[in-house]
DNA sequence: ACCGTTGTTCGACAATCGTCGAACATCCCC
DNA sequence: GGGGATGTTCGACGATTGTCGAACAACGGT
């Protein structure tokens, strides 16, 4: 099965937007930047894996993240350079940004 | 009054997002960052008017934009080198982007 | 063939959000 | 000062969202 992995193009701003727009979601984003791949289990941010696998799923189909599947994981990976050519400025101003809680 | 411009630094990134993740409040983002300033009965996106002033108050409360009272009339304008100092890139990554309704 | 690990999907629930009309508040002008 | 114009505030409403536990599915090792 495909896991939905939109054309970013065709993802309306407001979407790209929204998915950025939750802690948890922005926390994943941030994990991912700095580590290229990752398993979805090793994020860690006190919410239930059912609820960390939504966020995963919203993330996918905004565009911003891969997915691939291997044994019984998957592995997420952020789109970053198809992310800074459509939108260029918009990851690094976000990342860059201090957790300010 | 003052109405509750917080500092931009303040607010977290994540309801700055959330502030541009709505299609009516894109738009006035976009017209604001064409014309200087702009009164609030000027903008007509098809929402009413209890509607668009809440909008306006979302903008407002989430850092980007300020607000002139003048008269009856009340003056808005984006808070566009704030914007760009705290999150380079992030209002011009998402303003030239084509509308893709 | 079982069992444990890893994720996804399915209701369900509370909270938030976008929207509206109606009521209210200000101001300007005649 | 009465009336019209411009905005804001107040419920109310339906829709969406974040969260969870439980059930399900797929894979790997022993």
């Amino acid at each position: 099965m495909e896991p939905h992995e939109p054309d970013l193009a065709a993802v309306p701003v407001t979407a790209v937007l929204a998915a950025l727009a939750d802690d948890v979601r922005l926390q994943i984003v941030r994990a991912l930047a700095e580590g290229g791949e990752r398993a979805c289990g090793t994020f860690e941010f006190g919410v239930s894996k059912a609820t960390r696998s939504h966020h995963l799923k919203v993330l996918r189909e905004a565009g911003l993240t891969r997915t691939r599947a291997a044994g019984t994981s998957r592995y997420v990976r952020l789109r970053r350079d198809e992310l800074d050519h459509l939108y260029p400025g918009l990851l690094d101003a976000v990342l860059t940004q201090p957790n300010r809680s």
